[in-house]
RNA sequence: CGGGGUGUAGCGCAGUUGGUAGCGCGCUACGUUCGGGACGUAGAGGCCGCAAGUUCGAGUCUUGUCACCCCGACCA
């Protein structure tokens, strides 16, 4: 493994893309920009998936699918929205090829010039809204309350595995509301819904707040998100809830005739977290022995190695496992034994590298005094335990480890924040800490803007319920009615 | 689009003053091993990114071209 996360040297991006390729998560495709996810990646991703999904669902929402093609002329409607999002589009032009009559190839039929370009939707506001607006009447359809799992095309410039692709995969939820309240409430409601599974499944601890004027999503009136720290001292923006205000509705001529008999535009939210999760969770719990799961989403929880040195042996321990493996898989316990003919050691590093909670080693030593050697991957401590107590053991294990892993980044989120009163103290902490830096901040666009500039740092977010505090901006010593929350991001 | 770098076996790399291609890992077979990435022996695997030029002869020199990587610009 490359270098010590703990010395935060520039090769951090180095030690990121070791752990995605040793643990056999992603790679880059033949295909600029675009990434290709392994299955054990992949499966990471249906483990949130399938987590997330039911989060939704139990707060009322359904799945639903839209196009993968937006027309252009959608985009232009909502000024901020193609704005923010012209840059990075990929368009489609033509709808055939043909032979090239000067060669063997083909090229790109002239005559099958589409009369509007479609865009690769980067989001799906502006085709659900046209959407939307056939499907409300009356205030007696509202809310919608629908998502959907999709993958997006954004055409970045510089691309890194999972933090930032041309293509990603993603959900993205579009609501339309009859009130201003409920879609306010509906915001803050996915917003919530977002760090508990930050929490409580990431294991990684997440602040909640409001983004600035300046980072706010293109289209919307607010903007909520979850900014995470990752274990260089980078921030990185976990996930997103809009309020859209009725911008959308307008722009799309949505409206609905409220209890009174009058038409009145739509309330509308969106919020998505996308496979840049898979990043953050890299960041934030892996050493240098590899990835490290938290065990809520770890596709292998427990993995048993068995030691041998004849097929008699490898028998006799596998007649012992067998009972265990379903004993644990009735708990829902993901159990792998491996009886694969690599050796054990090799087995050891391999399972550590991908992140396995929980290794069970188990050898003829053990058969004879009925136990086994049980491995924690967060700590890499061993223990010996009784082997009739394994079952309730590991139950215990796991749940202990989900809970370690939270409290070690919570630890290692408290001590990498810290507050800056001069521009100087700001820029040192930057420069030598790294981490969240708590700072006045006039409130003005410009400032902010001249801040980002000048210390490559931006305003993560206006937390929730931050505390309001006279002072001064540390940049232009004007008045300041509260401290907001600075970092060097991804 | 600027600045730098790299293209040679599946992967990671070496290749001297130009002389016809090598190392490590991995792979295959057999044997010995097996409690923290084992070892031995024998193998398989190459249009040296592509094109043109210089030369008796080019992985090596020249020119062109393509691709990828890193640093910026970009990133709701």
């Amino acid at each position: 493994m490359a270098k010590s996360f703990t010395t935060r040297e520039e090769n951090y991006a180095q030690w990121y893309n070791d752990i995605v390729k040793k643990a056999d998560l992603a790679e880059n495709s033949a295909v600029r920009g675009c990434m290709v996810i392994k299955p054990y990646g992949y499966a990471i991703w249906e483990k949130m998936q399938s987590a997330l999904d039911k989060m939704f669902k139990d707060t009322g929402h359904v799945n639903a699918y839209f196009p993968l093609f937006i027309p252009k002329s959608f985009f232009s409607r909502e000024a901020h929205h193609v704005e923010g999002f012209a840059k990075e589009c990929a368009v489609i032009t033509h709808y055939r090829l043909k032979n090239d009559p000067n060669g063997g190839g083909v090229i790109v039929d002239p005559e099958a010039k589409l009369e509007e370009e479609l865009i690769v939707r980067p989001t799906s506001e502006t085709i659900i809204w046209d959407t939307y607006k056939n499907w409300i009447q009356s205030y007696r359809d509202l809310p919608i309350l629908c998502n959907q799992w999709a993958n997006v095309v954004r055409w970045e410039m510089r691309t890194r595995l999972f933090l930032r692709t041309a293509e990603f995969l993603w959900q993205e939820g579009h609501t339309a509301h009859a009130t201003r309240e409920e879609a306010l409430v509906e915001t803050a409601k996915m917003l919530d819904v977002y760090a508990d599974f930050a929490e409580k499944f990431m294991a990684m601890p997440v602040v909640k707040g409001v983004k600035s004027p300046n980072e706010r999503f293109a289209g919307a009136d607010d903007t909520y998100c979850i900014e995470a720290l990752m274990q260089d001292g980078k921030a990185l923006q976990a996930g997103t809830s809009h309020f859209l205000g009725q911008n959308f509705a307008k722009a799309f001529d949505v409206k609905f005739l409220n209890k009174e008999n009058q038409l009145e535009y739509v309330w509308a939210t969106s919020w998505g977290v996308s496979t840049r999760l898979i990043g953050a969770l890299i960041m934030t719990h892996s050493d240098d022995n590899g990835l490290v799961l938290p065990p809520a989403l770890a596709p292998i929880q427990v993995v048993i190695v068995p030691i041998y040195k004849n097929e008699e042996q490898l028998k006799e321990i596998s007649a012992k496992i067998e009972p265990l493996v379903q004993k644990l898989k009735t708990k829902n316990i993901t159990v792998k034994y491996d009886d694969d003919s690599k050796r054990s050691g090799w087995k050891f590093n391999e399972y550590e590298l991908k992140g396995v909670p929980v290794r069970i080693a188990i050898g003829p030593r053990d058969l004879e005094n009925n136990q086994a050697e049980v491995a924690r991957r967060d700590t890499l401590e061993k223990m010996t335990l009784h082997f009739d107590s394994l079952e309730v053991e590991i139950e215990k294990l796991l749940k202990d480890i989900q809970q370690n892993l939270y409290n070690k980044s919570l630890k290692f989120r408290e001590e990498n924040t810290r507050t800056a009163d001069t521009w100087e103290e700001f820029i040192d902490i930057l420069d030598h800490q790294a981490g969240f830096v708590y700072a006045h901040w006039d409130g003005t666009p410009e400032t902010e803007e001249l801040i980002k500039e000048k210390a490559k740092a931006t305003i993560r977010c206006i937390p929730f319920n931050n505390p309001q505090e006279e002072g001064k901006c540390i940049l232009t010593g004007n008045p300041s009615k509260q401290r907001v929350l600075f970092a060097r991001s991804y």
